[in-house]
DNA sequence: CTGTTAGCGCATTCAC
DNA sequence: GTGAATGCGCTAACAG
């Protein structure tokens, strides 16, 4: 390295002045260059450029942040980051961030208020300028701290109708179509399905929506086959058997979510249920996982990195929208159907048994 | 909320001052009182704890981290979040760091060089007081630049021996150990290992510790046996038939993490061999998903969240060590082997076949 | 186009 | 014990 013979052998601190002493210009030339302001001559740049490559100088970002009142920093706060649909969110979000050169603050709940509150304290003494709330169930008031401090927001599902709060709409209406529809024509006609926790808003938005497309298909909606889980794979074995439990059994399953799903996918096979012969599942979310159950899941995807990427968007337009607008808008988020090998033609009369 | 009525109804911004002038003394009182110095009265003490609260105040960290010189942030390199050793391990790093005052700069890599200069250069930027390096298998040079500026770090496995530099020593040998033991003792003298890329240091410490006990158990040692991967699920499913593809069969197979032992069950479940009757199979790491298996996977657990502790201890007791000693110390990780069904007693006589 | 200057919000000397 | 003053490293006015 060559740089061990530049630089000046005193151990000073590395600022802007040093920089600005070594390139022979003020400091406001080095601000200026740093920030490419275009009216640095070139010949001035290039020596400023020379001297921070030679110093290996980084410039400090708190410094930045504190003069020019921008942080530059996104919050992201995720229910649970062991849930394994998250991690690929926070990937995207750390990846998009990045590369428009913001920095993200990540941050876990777990469902828990008391978490939720140092999370929002945390953002606030970062001085984020904007927080990307993915925790599908989330204590409004809580949020009214940042929402109060004009923070910008961005939010799934249903909307605070505050200013400087974006939404992201999840098209579960249309996930849940085309799952039912699916079964429909593989000639189901009685779906069971396992919901999250009712108390979270996302998961009773879910159940509404698979409700919605029985009714659209004019399938028969028992109460007994509506059977409420947490949206762990747990749930999904505890599920099962509370189905296997009942006397008449439904020929198909839909899930919350894909851990819900490979928990019944684990149920019915120690049950001796053959999965999709017996019994066709389907999950919701397509985390890395379903394509390598047993079998296969089919299930209805949600891209993380697509959330990811709109609610970068959102909250990037928010901060940098010109006074006026806001920049607050719905960003509609696509589900699809991702067919495996879970679902099958359903048995045309349903009188497997359902051993326990 | 009282506040809204108590709060100054100009809309000036909240900073240290707002508070002194509520609270009707100077901002070094303030300021002390947030930082629990001692020597503030009670009296005022409580009139500034009241303003604060009255007001709604945060102090900004980035004012505070420029005037102290401590940013109180750690960095945390991973590889790729989602990997699901790693989500554990960042929500561990989370909680110890949040519970100890400091914030969390989490970036992966995907073992990309480029991705790790620029997660180096958002280190340098944000003024980390440390890094843990958990990217086994890193670029060295690129860590120098941590190295130089004298930045605390934590890294697993092999020991940059330069000061400021922690090592976590990740006990594989006593792990591959016990796996190997386990399988000894149930009757196994063929024992197969599909390793990560032999590129990556850790996957070549975890392949000679996994060698080292073969001899310590006077096993045979042959090379056709020893298949390497790249620590994902595919990789299990190719070592599997690369494995299937020879004359003669292993009983058993380790593997260098759980992703790959995972790849291993579904490959054999399509070639009918059955785990664990015809076959046993052992991961490394026991993540979540682990314990769900058909059959649940016998695995040698690694702890994220121990590592994630021991990490963040070494951080701490570097960059708060009083001058004089570094803090700098070696930090033992223990692993401990967990029994669940993918081990069984070996054939006596190893026959069955190995259809593709 | 470039340099000088004045703060950003706070911790921390010093006097009192 | 408490307050006034200094400056952390940088950007943004403002002059030139």
């Amino acid at each position: 390295m060559t740089r061990l013979r530049t630089r000046t052998n005193t151990c000073t601190k590395l600022d802007i002045r040093t920089v600005a002493e070594r390139a022979d210009v003020s400091i406001a030339t080095v601000s200026r260059t740093i920030n490419s302001i275009p009216t640095v001559s070139p010949l001035l740049a290039e020596r400023v450029w020379k001297a921070i490559r030679e110093l290996d100088y980084y410039p400090n970002s708190q410094a930045r942040s504190l003069v020019s009142g921008r942080s530059r920093i996104f919050g992201l706060i995720v229910p649970e980051i062991t849930n394994p649909f998250f991690p690929e969110l926070v990937q995207g979000f750390e990846d998009i961030a990045v590369e428009n050169g913001y920095e993200m603050l990540v941050s876990s709940t777990n469902n828990d208020p008391g978490r939720m509150s140092v999370c929002i304290r945390r953002m606030l003494e970062r001085r984020v300028e904007g927080v990307a709330v993915m925790t599908f169930g989330v204590e409004e008031p809580l949020l009214q701290q940042l929402s109060e401090r004009k923070i910008p927001l961005v939010l799934t599902e249903f909307l605070l109708d505050t200013p400087h709060v974006s939404t992201l709409l999840l098209d579960y209406k249309m996930g849940f179509r085309l799952g039912v529809e699916h079964l429909v024509k593989l000639g189901h006609r009685h779906i069971a399905f396992i919901s999250g926790p009712l108390a979270l808003h996302s998961a009773r938005t879910r159940r509404e929506a698979f409700l919605a497309s029985l009714k659209e298909f004019q399938l028969p909606i028992r109460e007994s086959w509506m059977v409420e889980g947490d949206h762990t794979l747990e749930a999904g074995v505890r599920g099962f058997q509370a189905l296997a439990d009942q006397g008449e059994i439904p020929t198909a399953i839909l899930c919350s979510n894909d851990m819900t799903a490979i928990g019944v996918l684990k149920a019915a096979y120690h049950a001796h249920v053959r999965v999709p012969d017996d019994l066709s599942v389907i999950g919701l979310d397509d985390i890395r996982f379903s394509e390598y159950t047993l079998p296969p899941l089919t299930t209805i995807r949600l891209s993380g990195v697509e959330i990811a990427q709109a609610a970068f968007h959102a909250l990037q337009a928010q901060a940098e929208s010109e006074k006026g607008k806001d920049g607050v808008r719905k960003y509609p988020i696509s589900t699809s159907l991702v067919v495996r090998e879970s679902t099958a033609p359903a048995r045309t009369i349903n009188i497997f048994p359902f051993p326990r």
